[in-house]
DNA sequence: CGGTATCCGTATCGATACTG
DNA sequence: CAGTATCGATACGGATACCG
């Protein structure tokens, strides 16, 4: 998006709404519970893939791209023979976590007692 | 009852992570601007439409709905000529004023400094 | 005024096979 | 082990026209 040019810019929920920004970053359809894992602890791709059911492997690679660029993760590749892959959370991710706890907070207040 | 018919029920990330299942009902493109706009006042239906500019009316409409089945906002119309509805928040929708300023804060500190 | 109906383009998600 | 490539299905959002 270049700024240099004066395009009647559009307002663009995303970016423009804070609050929708914050969900951009943790909303995706299995953000939440990949953020609630390495909350707890960093993981390996595979663990990640087995602790999820049913998350396909090439939409869990791209959501952790793109959380890797929105920088609330990282990812620590080791030379070895198998590979391994680690992911954690950097200090902008863990920061999230007073946040995931109080979703999960309304969910059982609001949403759980109802089904 | 036919045993391959077994309901092997599938793990769905949106209902069976709390925190995600939060994340649907003020998720939606437009819905967190809603919400905080009803957070502030009780407003018409378009009153909504003028202050979400690019909203589509379909869409407006349909996120309506789906927060009314969420139970966090009501819809009262009037019979009157010309029609008039407005839209507010329920108690529910008002308890999730501290999450969206939760994370309103958290834009403002690791999105909004970054572009 | 407050919607609905219709049609369409895009984004997102998913299963499987294959590769470094 | 840790992904990518490919193809397909579907959910989502958007523009316009029309109705009560």
């Amino acid at each position: 998006m270049l700024a240099t040019e004066k395009i009647e810019k559009k307002y663009d929920a995303a970016a423009d709404c804070p609050i929708a920004a914050t969900i951009d970053v943790i909303g995706g359809k299995w953000k939440p519970i990949i953020i609630w894992l390495l909350i707890q602890d960093t993981k390996r791709f595979g663990e990640l893939h087995k602790f999820i059911p049913g998350i396909a492997l090439k939409v869990l690679s791209r959501h952790l791209k793109e959380m890797e660029a929105d920088g609330i993760i990282i990812r620590q590749a080791f030379a070895e023979v198998p590979p391994r892959v680690e992911y954690s959370l950097t200090e902008k991710g863990r920061s999230l976590t007073a946040i995931m706890q109080a979703l999960a907070v309304w969910s059982n207040d609001n949403i759980l007692g109802k089904e």
